[in-house]
DNA sequence: TCCGTAGTTCAGAAATTCGGAACTGTTGAT
DNA sequence: ATCAACAGTTCCGAATTTCTGAACTACGGA
């Protein structure tokens, strides 16, 4: 497996960003991943209720997430853990991310500040 | 022509909102159009300094902003008067046209309210 | 009516997306 | 050591989308 590429804080691109939460799909695992402590593996976040996402298409979810910057996807052991880059990404867009998952309703609890 | 298609305030998603802003090129534009007063006329918008873009991508760009719900456009004579519908967006999806254009680094004077 | 201008539509080439099948890397059991 | 099971990735072909030159439409003025 190729080693996984995340960029630096300071090359995430706002086109990149918009672009990977302009799909539905791809919001819903973000929105479950910035929420719940659901451990954040792949297959964990695959089902979406009304549809189990294919592994290949959630595969590339996931590569399109960490590349532009939106999450950190980290080999452990036989999984990978996923987390979102939140607090960062606030402090280089801030506000973004909160109204964007706002727009979406899918604003998690955890990130509803005061 | 065909009539020009404008979605209902309440029928804008946030996933064309985001779709629609994720390429560059449509940020200038509609950056353009939330500034200054150019007119909102389409090749008033075109030149983006290191390019000019076709008139047929430019058209399409319009028709992506226009049915995403970010502009309105109205034949006025010869020519098509564009502006956006930054308020009423502001009401759906509150602070997130904001926290696009300021990610951007495009965020107009205009739009700096206090 | 005929011309010029603003923008749209059409069409085909190029690029992107989707997802099944095959593959890789890791753990645990025999 | 070998094997099986499992999580996720890569490959690749089909389908969809994007891009843009060329043809076209719509309006206004002479």
């Amino acid at each position: 497996m190729r080693p996984l590429f995340h960029p630096a804080l300071e090359d995430i691109k706002p086109e990149a960003i918009l672009y990977a939460l302009s799909d539905p799909e791809r919001v819903a695992i973000y929105a479950k991943l910035a929420g719940a402590a659901c451990g954040g593996t792949c297959s964990a976040l695959a089902d979406l209720g009304d549809r189990v996402i294919p592994k290949s298409s959630l595969s590339n979810h996931f590569k399109v997430l960490r590349e532009s910057g939106l999450i950190r996807s980290e080999r452990q052991g036989v999984e990978m853990r996923n987390q979102t880059r939140c607090a960062e990404l606030d402090e280089r867009f801030p506000g973004l991310i909160r109204a964007i998952l706002t727009a979406y309703g899918q604003l998690p609890e955890q990130l509803k500040t005061g």
